[in-house]
DNA sequence: CTGTTAGCGCTTTCAT
DNA sequence: ATGAAAGCGCTAACAG
C-alpha cells in the first residue's frame, strides 16, 4: 500500500531546474511561456504524476470554478434534462457544477443557498421552491456580486437574468385547443399561484376562457402540489362534481396521467366525456391511454441557455448585471387525450 | 454596491485580543476551549460576516469533506430515491456531495474518476456504466487509500465494499410467478451481462425455467440498452416471433412499459396472449393499463446504506477496507400485467 | 521568456 | 485553556 507524497509544482520544478512560477504558468498554458519549456513541464508532470491542488489555486486565486445549481426536485424528465444541458455548457468552459435540491421547501433553499455561498460558488442557478416568499436569502450572492441566473420559476429581480418560456401562451394555446374539440366547462389543475410558472398559465388559462365566451369560475381551479398523490386527489374531487367538467388542463404531465388514470378507472372516458391537455412532454404522457395532448417544454436547451448565460456574466467584470429575460419557444402536442372531433 | 473585504479569522481575533489559533479551536468546537470563549468567539464572528474559507481550511487539512457518486444516469425514481438516501446521510454527516453521470459510457466514466480525484473527493461511490469491463481506472484512487463503495451495478474487488440486492433470487421469483400464472414460452429483455445486475438476473430467470421443466433457448434473450428505444424495439420483435412467447421478463420498467405499448397497439392482449413483469417499481409501472408487475428495488435505502458504509470507512484509519458486501431485500409486487388465473 | 517574492486563510504541533 | 509559529500548494505582481 504505497502512500506516494503528493507531487507539487516544486518537484516538477526541482526536477527541470527552473521556477515554481514557471512551472505554474506552463500547466496553465500561459502565453508567455515557450512551447518548448511548456512540452517539458507536461511531461515532467505526466511522468510525476502530478495532479494540481485546487484548494491552493482556489485559496489563492479567489475563483472556485464551480457553478450552483438549486432545483426543487431532481424527479422529472424536464429537470434532468435541464441539468444535462447545464453541465455541457458548464464542462465546456472547466466549469463543475454542484447541484442541490429545495425539495420545494423555502426553508431547505435557504440552507442550500447558504451552503453555496460557503462553497464559494463562483455563480449560481436557481429554479424557486413552490413556497419561496421572500428572496433576502440570495443578498449575501448579490452583495459580493456573485451573478444569479434563475430559471423556469423566476422572480423579477433588478439584478439578475430570467429564462423563462412564455407560460400565459402556452396556456392559452392550451385551453384555446380544449375550446375548440368543444369543451365547455374545462377546469383547471396547478400549483401555488405565488409563482410565476402558476399564475402566468393560469392566466393563459382565463384569459383564453374569456376569448371564447367561456365564464371563469373559482370553483373550477385547484391549486394542488401537483405531485402524484394531487393527481389522485383531484380526480376524485372530479368525480364528485356536478356538473363534471368536460376538459381538464394540468400544469404537469405526471400530475394529468395519475388523474387521468383514477378516472379511467372510474368509468371516465378519455377523451369522449372529459378531454385532457397536460405540461412539459414527459415520456409517461405518452405511456398513459390515451396518450396525453401537452406542451413541450425545451428543458435541454433552457439548462444550456442559463449556463452560458451565467458563464457570460462571469467572464465579464462583476456587477455587470445585464438584467434581460431570455425566452424560449414551448409547443402545443396533440394526442388522443384530446382529440374529440 | 459595497465590496466588503473578507472577514478571517485573524478579525475575529484582533477584535477579541486572542489568538488565530484558539479563533479556529472556537469555532470548529475543539473540546479544549472554554465555553464562554466560544460563545464569545461565535457570537463576533456572527456579527461580522464571518464565513469560514473552505479552501485554506481542505488545503491545511488535506481533506475535502466532499464525496463524489457516479452513476450512470439520472433518469430513473431508482437513480433519484438513491441519490436523495446518500444525500441525507452525507449532509447529516456534514458531507457534500458530486454528482456526475457516465452516461453509461466506460469513456467518460473514466473521464469523471479523474474529475472526482482532481476534486480530491475523500471517497466515491459509483454504479458502473453499460460497458464498463476493466476497473484499472479507480486505481489511482485505490492508491491513496481513497475508500470505493459500489452500489447496484458492482463488480468484485478486494478493497471495495458492494451494496446490492438479490438479484438472482428477485428474478427467479418474478420468472416463478410467471410461470405459476400458467406461462409456457417466457422471454427475457435485459441489458448488457458484463452488468452483474443483468447477469444475476439472467441466471435467476434460467434456473426458475429449469426448476418447473421448461427449457430455455438462447433466442429467449434479447440483450439492449433497456431504454425507451429499446421497448419498442423488442415490441417490434415480439410481433414477428412464431410462435409468441406468453410472458416478458424485463428487467426495468420504463423499457417494458414501452414494449407492453407498443404490443397493446397492435392488438396484443395484456396479461392475455402475453404476461409481463419489470423491476424497480417504478411509478409508471402503476400508469401503463394493465398496472405492471415489477420488483420493489430499495433505492433510497441503498443510497442511505452505500453513504454510510462510506463515511463509516472515512472515520476509521485510510485502507482499512473492510470488504463485505450488503445485500438488501427486494420484494415482488404482483399487479394485473401478470395475473392471468 | 523566466525568476523572485509575498502571501491567500486556515490547522495543528509544541509550548506554556 | 490559550498562544506562537510554521507551513499546506499555488498565483501573480514585479523585476529582469
Amino acid at each position: 500500500m504505497q502512500s506516494d507524497k503528493e507531487v507539487t509544482i516544486y518537484d516538477i520544478a526541482a526536477e527541470l531546474n527552473i521556477s515554481a512560477g514557471t512551472v505554474s504558468r506552463g500547466l496553465k498554458d500561459h502565453p508567455a511561456i515557450s512551447k518548448k519549456t511548456k512540452k517539458k513541464i507536461n511531461d515532467v508532470a505526466m511522468v510525476m504524476g502530478y495532479r494540481s491542488n485546487t484548494f491552493a489555486s482556489n485559496l489563492r486565486s479567489k475563483r472556485s470554478n464551480t457553478i450552483g445549481v438549486i432545483i426543487p426536485r431532481m424527479n422529472s424528465n424536464f429537470m434532468s434534462s435541464v441539468i444535462a444541458g447545464m453541465e455541457k455548457v458548464a464542462n465546456e468552459a472547466s466549469y463543475n457544477l454542484i447541484i442541490s435540491q429545495s425539495l420545494e421547501s423555502a426553508q431547505k433553499e435557504i440552507m442550500n443557498v447558504k451552503t453555496m455561498f460557503n462553497n464559494r460558488v463562483d455563480g449560481l442557478m436557481i429554479s424557486l421552491a413552490y413556497d419561496t416568499d421572500d428572496v433576502s436569502h440570495f443578498d449575501i450572492l448579490l452583495k459580493k456580486g456573485i451573478p444569479l441566473v434563475f430559471f423556469d420559476r423566476v422572480l423579477e429581480h433588478p439584478l439578475c437574468t430570467n429564462i423563462i418560456i412564455d407560460n400565459k401562451k402556452a396556456a392559452y394555446e392550451a385551453t384555446k385547443h380544449l375550446i375548440e374539440q368543444g369543451c365547455k366547462n374545462i377546469i383547471h389543475i396547478t400549483g401555488p399561484l405565488a409563482r410565476n410558472v402558476y399564475s402566468e398559465r393560469f392566466l393563459g388559462y382565463r384569459s383564453a376562457l374569456q376569448d371564447f365566451g367561456l365564464e371563469f369560475h373559482d370553483a373550477n381551479m385547484m391549486i394542488t402540489k401537483l405531485d402524484e398523490q394531487a393527481g389522485i386527489y383531484t380526480a376524485e374531487k372530479i368525480i364528485q362534481m356536478n356538473p363534471r367538467p368536460d376538459g381538464v388542463f394540468v400544469a404537469n404531465d405526471s400530475c394529468a396521467v395519475m388523474c387521468m388514470s383514477v378516472l379511467k378507472h372510474s368509468g371516465i372516458r378519455i377523451p369522449d366525456d372529459i378531454a385532457f391537455i397536460g405540461f412539459n412532454n414527459d415520456p409517461i404522457s405518452r405511456v398513459i391511454e390515451p396518450n396525453l395532448s401537452t406542451i413541450n417544454y425545451p428543458g435541454f436547451e433552457m439548462g444550456e441557455i442559463a449556463a452560458s448565460k451565467l458563464i457570460g456574466h462571469l467572464n465579464k467584470e462583476r456587477n455587470i448585471n445585464v438584467t434581460n429575460s431570455i425566452t424560449l419557444r414551448s409547443e402545443l402536442i396533440v394526442r388522443a387525450s384530446s382529440v374529440r372531433i
